[in-house]
This record gives C-alpha cells, structure tokens and sequence, in this order.
DNA sequence: ACATTGATGTCAAAACATTTCAAGTGCTAC
DNA sequence: GTAGCACTTGAAATGTTTTGACATCAATGT
C-alpha cells in the first residue's frame, strides 16, 4: 500500500495540513525542524504525491491534450503529424506540461470525443485537422474550454493555426509554369481533410488563372499516402498523354510519384518535374532533393501549444494569422522538354 | 460552473449513489423510468463525468505513460521514435487506453523521473530508451509498478522489448564483406544510448571475427543525428585511404552518408556502399533505396504496450524474447571495385 | 395462512488524496 | 492590553464509486 500524506501525519505526530504546507512550501508557513521532519519522514516512507488527487482540488493538471478525431484512416503515421508533435513537446517541455494524446477509440462521435477533453484531465486541447466537428467547438466555445485548432478551416474568431495553402499551391503552380509546363497534373491529398480539400481547390483555381488546362484524368486522389498515390501515379504516368509535371499535395505523395516514374523508366526532372508540400525534414532526404512548399510544422505546434497555455492560465492571446509558406526549389523541377 | 453528479441528484430529487448506478448501468440496479430520468437531467445539464474523480476512487486510470529521459538530445525528432509511437498509439486505441507523453523537463533527475511516474495518472508506463536507470527500475519493482523498457538494455527478470543489435550487425557486416569489401567504416549512433553502443560494439566484434582491420579514424560518431552524421561523413569520405563501405547505426545516418558522398562526387553504390540500421519507412522513400537492418519498431511498440496494459490489469505476461532483425538489401550496397 | 428467501431498488456515508479556509494558540512588541 | 505575527489544526471541499443497511414486493416452502 502506498503512502499517503496522511500516513506522514500520523508518523510524526502533526496535521495532514501541516504536511501539505511542508511539502508544498506554503501557502503558510512551517517551522523549519518540523518540517525537516515532514520531508524525512515523506523520504523514509517513500511518499509520491498524487497528483490526480492534487488536479482534482486545484482545478488545473498541467496536462495538454492532442487529439485527432480519424479513425478511418492512420493519421498518426505521417510524417507531418510527426513534426507538429515534435513542436508540441517540445514546448511542453517549456511550459512545464505534459502532453495527453487521446487514442480511445470508442467514443469517437462528437459526444464521445467532448467527454474525453471534458472530462477534466486536461487543461486545454489541440485538436488536430478536423472534419466537420463544428458542433464540438460550439460546446467547447460555449463552455470557455481553451482548444486551439491545428491545420483546419480557419475561423475568424477562434484559434486556428493554419497555413495558407492558397498561397503556397500558387507559387507551387507558378514556378512550374513558369519552367515551361502546360500539362500540369495533381496528386491530392484525402479530399475530406480541409488541408486536402483546399490544395485542391487552389490548384485548380492557379491553373485556370494562368490559363492552363485542367485535365480530369490527371487530378487523382492519393489519399496523403505513398501506396495509394504511387499506384495513381504509375497509372497516370502511363496515359498516352502524360503531364510533363505534378503537383503532390504533401513530400510523401511527391516521392511516390518521383518512384512511381523510376519505376517506368522516367527520369525526375528530365522527363518529369515533381513538386511537393509540407518540407518534412525526413522524406526529403535521398535524391532527387524534393522542390517542395514549406509550411513551419514544428513551428505551428509549438504555437499552438503556447496559445492554449495562456488561454487556460486566462491571459489574452492574440487571435493568429495565417502562417505563410515559402517555395523550397530544389532538384525534382526543371524546363520541360516540350516545345513550347 | 460545471455539472456534477451531485447536480444531477438534487435535480431529479434522488441520490448521488443512484445517479452514478444510473450513469454507469450499475453495479446496482436502477428502475427503467427513473434512469431514464436521471440520463435526461445529465443531458440538460450538460454534464460529463469528471475522469480524474472517478479514477482516483478506483485507482486506475486507463492510461499509459510514455517517457523518455532525454533532455541533452532531441530525441523526439528521430524517425524511429515516431514509428514506435505509431505502433503505440495504435495499440491503445485497441485497448481502450490514453496514452500521456511525460514530457516536464525540470525533474529529469531519478526522484523526478519516479515521481512523474508514481503520481497516480497511469497505470503502468513504458520507458524508452533508458540511459542508466537501475535505480529507477528498481523503485519500480519494489512496489511492484507496471512498466516495460523498450529499446534498452535487456534482463532476464524485466519486461524489456529490444532487438537482436548484435546479430543484425552481423548481418550487415557479412554482407559488405560477401561483397569484397574490406575497408569498412561506422558511423556510429550516441554511444550514451543501449543500442548505440551496442552495436558500435558489435560492429567491431563482427570486423575482428573476420579478420578485417578496425581502424581508429574510420569510426565516428553520427549521434543518431543527420547533421552530425553529415559532417563527420564528409570527413571520412575525404581521407586518402578512406573506406570502400560504410555501416551507419541508424537509416538518418545513412542517408547522410550518401547525401556527403554525392556532395563529394562519389556515387552510392558504385564508389561507396551504405548500410543502415532501423528501416524506418520515411527515410527510405528516395534514391538510391537503402540497404539496411530492419528491425520492427511499430511492432515493438505495440508489444511493450499490450504488455504493461497486460501486468497493469494482473495476467501474467511470457517474458519477451529479443526481437529478430532482418537485413533487406535494396540498392545502396555494390561489391567493391577494389582489388581484391 | 405465514414465515422464509431473494431479488429489486434506494440511500447515507465512507473512502480516495489532496488543498485551503477559518479559527485558534501562543508569543512578542508597541 | 491589544495588535500583529508565526505556527498549527480541524474541517470543508474537490467529484466520484461502492459498501452496508434498509425497505418493498413477489415467489417459495411448510
């Protein structure tokens, strides 16, 4: 059985209140022998706090938590997932909290996932790229429970870190048309995923702005998988008439496409030029170097766990703005070979 | 203010007992119309059931700790840790845990470390990586805390998930020397970590086993990072009696090594042969495909989780055997040009 | 007919481990 | 002689679950 603060009352003879005092230095204060004796004792009789009990009287845990609401499909394993958590924990580290990640999976309708971030282990929560959960934040907005949200639709009035995909699918379209290519093709990401959906709408939006085609059969979904995507890819690459380049929506997308070409026997960039989006540091290592859109994902982690620490200490925060993404030219774009 | 039960009660007229039987389907019986009652008072109320209240009575709280004692080191960053928590999350998903990252910087000491863990917010933790914590594990089996070490050094009497470094270095090494290659080098991984010294170990065991020469300055540190592995490739690759193949400790090393080759104008595999350790899906996108030692680091994960969630409830668990590596030659690796 | 058993349904109170408020005891100092 | 300080305590509070007790009512055995 462990030992309890009351267990270290009885030992030395005092109130479990004068233990609490010792033990937490206040808020009154304890005469210094006894309390030397409170902490000796605490040692002896191999006392840990509780602190589920300790959260339980304040209020407040000191816990974040994450929470991604796909079940359908393994978000967990991509490698964008992976740096924002990187910045989270990161600056959980910094802000002295620890970091919940809600996995159960049972109670992933918009009930169950409220009663999982109300339930009062956490102090604030990020939730990471929604899908239609309006109705969730309404209760968590109703309820003043501090939430920011990460890579979703963003909303003038709560904290969304997101970044401008517009922006960023643009410059990916420009500079390929601007090396020449007119057949331009695109990999998207999962359609039901407001990042996905987006880049989408921008690319063909950029492509129609420049006055380039937009074919049907060279826009297909690859889900934000390799799998998936390198089996479109070779289907695509395969089509008598071909694009010159595609356009992935992130770098795990880009490479399958780049070895769905090896594997047909087409050189990146000679014969086909590929840009991706996200520059995660990981895939982007091996050749062809990736041309790819950069968004900050550490960076936006680690905002977006420092936004909701302040919420939930009840300072004010401003509301943030749309993160920019910046071209990374690299080696999988070049001129096309086609005349022009 | 919040709901509770207690708000519960008092509307409907009845007692907190009878409102938690209602709540939970039990363990007593509650007559049909009255639950009914009492389900749609907790509805109006808004009410959800307070997690840290209920699991401080039943001392257990359904989940599962994660921890890593690093602070010196990135370690978050690694690809491999990423595919272990993928198996992880995974697995608590399917078990019907949460699972809670420790990642509080300021008690990174033993005491700390154990009273992170021994607060009562888990139920059983999984300890990554561990770098000289006998005591902690001790602790640990004195009051008889669920845990598993994962990728750490193995003992016969603890629940310790790592893999056959030595045997997979093996591996490695034969294959290089099957290909003619006798000027064999190491990147090694941080040499403070189990499985960096380990196979640091081994690697020269396995070179001296086949008579090979183990040269000072043909071994260095990478730290299991990619800029360090980087830099000290590009030294190594600019000696005049520099090795013919080089075995990295992880697949980020790896591929540093042949990013500095190709900087220097050498050619994977022609001029050089590069072998990896990990095979980490991510890295491994890009050319030329790695040569390395897969060891399965999601299935890893999982088992440790299943395994504390399998002690935390009471069944007894086998003690793990050291998981198998396996070597999967790609295209990295070449026979020698060298003569023979 | 009548006690016995056994569910079924409800409740008060204890327990979980802590923090903190209000109150009280000495004691020094003005 | 009381104001204030340093120290200590009992009790209330946090939000649950669960034990033991009690009541009600139907079915069973004699």
């Amino acid at each position: 059985m462990t030992a309890s603060i009351k267990d270290i009352a009885r030992k030395v003879g005092v109130s479990v209140s004068t233990v609490s005092y010792a033990l937490n230095n206040g808020p009154k204060p304890v005469a210094p022998q006894l309390k030397q004796r409170i902490l000796d004792a605490a040692k002896d009789l191999d006392y840990y706090p509780r602190h589920l009990a300790r959260s339980l009287k304040r209020k407040k845990s000191d816990v974040i938590g994450f929470i991604h609401s796909h079940m359908t499909f393994d978000i967990m394993r991509s490698p964008a997932i992976h740096e924002v958590i990187v910045g989270i924990s990161n600056a959980c580290q910094e802000q002295g909290k620890d970091l919940l990640i809600y996995t159960h999976s049972d109670r992933l309708e918009d009930q169950g996932l409220l009663s999982m971030i109300l339930d009062g282990r956490v102090d604030g929560v990020i939730i990471f790229a929604p899908e239609n959960q309006e109705e969730i934040f309404q209760t968590l907005d109703r309820r003043n429970f501090p939430y920011a949200i990460l890579l979703g639709e963003t909303s003038e009035d709560r904290f969304c870190y997101s970044v401008d995909n517009r922006h960023g699918v643009e410059m990916a379209v420009n500079h390929l048309a601007n090396l020449g290519h007119t057949k331009i093709g695109h990999i998207t990401g999962r359609l039901s995923l407001y990042d996905g959906l987006e880049r989408d709408r921008a690319f063909k939006d950029a492509l129609r702005d420049r006055n380039l085609p937009v074919v049907d059969h060279w826009v297909q979904s690859g889900n934000f998988e390799y799998q998936v995507s390198y089996s479109v890819a070779l289907d695509m690459l395969q089509l008598p008439d071909k694009p010159t380049a595609i356009f992935a929506s992130n770098d795990v997308m880009a490479r399958a496409t780049i070895d769905a070409a090896r594997t047909l026997g087409l050189s990146v960039p000679t014969d086909l030029s590929v840009v991706g989006f996200d520059d995660t540091e990981v895939p982007n290592l091996g050749a062809p170097a990736l041309t790819t859109v950069r968004q900050p994902l550490e960076n936006l982690g680690r905002k977006a766990l420092e936004a909701v620490v302040q919420i939930a200490e009840g300072n004010s925060v401003p509301r943030p703005e749309l993160i920019q993404t910046t071209l990374i030219v690299r080696e999988s774009t070049a001129p096309t070979k086609e005349p022009i």
